[in-house]
DNA sequence: AATGAATGAGTTTTCATTCAT
DNA sequence: AATGAATGAAAACTCATTCAT
């Protein structure tokens, strides 16, 4: 009648032991996984628990509850999408300068960015303190230093000054329709609205972006 | 805290009896409210059946389940939808009716129009089948049917050929970009932002679009 | 009507922790008296939690629904119940044998036993496939070991053979005669009803079960 | 937008207006139907009402409460139940009176007779005082007065005394054994069964009434 | 740090029954 | 007599969180 503890070969769980540092992330890595595909009240603690190996205990002595889980890792994820904002340095050739930044930023496009995107839109309110600080110290920022160098191509004459360049950011503003197309259409009429817009985009920004001596500075995108 | 029993006048709930489409009317309004600020789920059953001024088990005989009343109620405010995509008639000065025809935009931009469409991109995935309806029934007749007409205004000579023209419902574009600030962004700063890009999409327009005789025939937008 | 916080001695309800075997022991227990008074539908979770003295959320860690702690206890319970089909040894002279026999049969025939039976005929089309797998792997089985050992009897010579050493089983039924009385009528009647029964079921076997040698060997009943 | 009330040709549900009787009697067919086949718990006013071609709330017109329904109908389904264990007259030669009741008694287990069996096991505490009037006023009766009848041709020297002759409702001991069958086992065990039981219990029949005369009177069985 | 067991507070859903017409 | 609309009470079930070890 008493049955063997584990008799022969059995997959007993271990208990293993990590330190803070390597649980919270393999915690954080499996929370955004759930979260993202999820959302918030979607996701379950369970779910994450499971996914990070570990007990669903074990999630509260590393996070105080699950909002706090939620704010760590929209943190951690809005820290580098600052990244995503900012012109990195291109090449010479005006034409293909631009062209190689539309490439980029669309292929930044990545699943995992759309799904923060729509964990943004779907459940920031959830963390108003966090956005704010985010908008006020990272994407505002961004903005006006981009803004900044903008300003000053076009104060020593390097741009012509446009709407746009009075406005830089706005560049963005077709990557972000086709995030949200990505969100919300089918695949495939998603990729094609994509395709649709990365061309447009391109095309008028070519047209709206003449520099004067016909070659951008290495800084500019 | 001794609760009189009705002492005196009586304040007993009486049972508003009211026809079917009224009744799913109200519970529609009331969820349409509780999804679009909480999401679908974490709005409550209990909350709406309150909003409407019943009980759960009424919603019940009106909806076969939370899920169904999601879905009648993106049903029927996807429908209209439409036209927050069509363009309606306009002035004969060019200039002015593109000036009207963005203030129209960004003045029908109303916290509901904004709150449903978080609800759209946040809970979408949950209505596929509406969601893939509305795409090939509403969204991309509306951009074929638009696109006809800027094609022939361009085959008539009427509007210069540009990638504006190429891809008109790029236009559309800054306007979701000032939905989405609205949604993630406090609202002074989403303000800031709508009426930033308001004003470079205005300019951008004026500057894209260029009827060849100066002005656009009423229909155009 | 005012309950006075927790004062002086604490009855603060302790957070009891036993070993899922315990526990889940604890479960059946009280599942089986709730189902076999009430029914399957009558039967609440919350009453067989209570009567288990744990939570409704602690039933759902242990048992996944309420059909599977249904299925876990009449599982349980008709395993051994084989064992009231199967024929024990006894002592030697055929009479007296026949008379522990009739005794024992209708001895076993407890409350509990009863309820499990009345359980088994209301709710029993709940788990086809448990019946299916109790009466393929131990009725069926049960009956025919019996017949065997009654058919070996009979080629050699010790039994007569007769409609009921042809058909063995049908030794049993007047039991369960017995068992559907005690469902359905008043105590009394059905104590009587069982009487009556019992005398006339010993004396009908006495009269049809003749061993040639005028005795049984102790293996047969 | 106002929808024609009922344009064209539309499944009105006329409003029918039947005599007390004729309505009774058809809530009590649909009820019986659905208290058979799913109990008394599980068998839902909704689907009983529209069943019977009415709505819910007219059975309450007709009808106590759920409890009602269920009472009398047992009550009116227990009143010619009583049939089912009285002795019609048969033939003269005995052999072939027995065998004709024991086809008579076996063809009589309709699936109906067998769902209303299982009616009562299952649900027959619920009416606590029906059963027992059952039990006093038909079942007993029936009982002491086949006896008596038994009990005159033993006198009479028609029939030996014998066990069963003692006790003669426990002629009917194995048709409740075959009933439960049908009610546990699958269908072809349940068959097989029945089979053999007949058979044995015919043989033993056969075996066990003797009529001194070799002739039982018409009035026996 | 880790976890299996436990639970309070909630959720959606069902259903017998009642009300207003 | 009939019924569509309405509802209170209860059901099963879920889940973030906490306790005891």
């Amino acid at each position: 009648m008493a049955v063997a503890k584990n008799a022969g070969a059995a997959p007993v769980k271990k208990r293993v032991r990590l330190s803070t540092e390597v649980r919270r992330q393999q915690i954080l890595d499996a929370a955004l996984i759930e979260f993202t595909a999820l959302g918030f009240n979607a996701a379950s603690i369970a779910k994450i628990a499971s996914r990070a190996g570990t007990s669903k205990a074990n999630l509260y002595v590393h996070f105080e509850n699950k909002d706090a889980i939620f704010e760590t890792l929209l943190k951690d994820v809005l820290q580098p999408a600052l990244g995503a904002w900012q012109l990195p340095p291109a090449g010479h050739g005006i034409e293909k300068a631009l062209d190689a930044y539309i490439d980029r930023r669309y292929h930044d496009m990545t699943p995992q960015m759309v799904s923060i995107m729509k964990l943004l839109i779907a459940e920031g309110h959830r963390v108003p303190a966090l956005i704010q600080r985010w908008q006020d110290e990272t994407v505002l920022p961004a903005h006006r230093q981009q803004q900044a160098v903008i300003d000053s191509y076009v104060a020593d004459g390097v741009l012509e000054k446009s709407p746009l360049t009075d406005n830089f950011s706005f560049i963005m503003v077709p990557i972000l329709y086709a995030v949200i197309c990505k969100i919300i259409f089918t695949p495939e009429v998603a990729e094609a609205e994509c395709q649709k817009t990365k061309e447009t985009h391109r095309q008028l920004i070519q047209q709206l972006l003449k520099a004067r001596a016909g070659v951008l500075p290495e800084k500019l995108l």
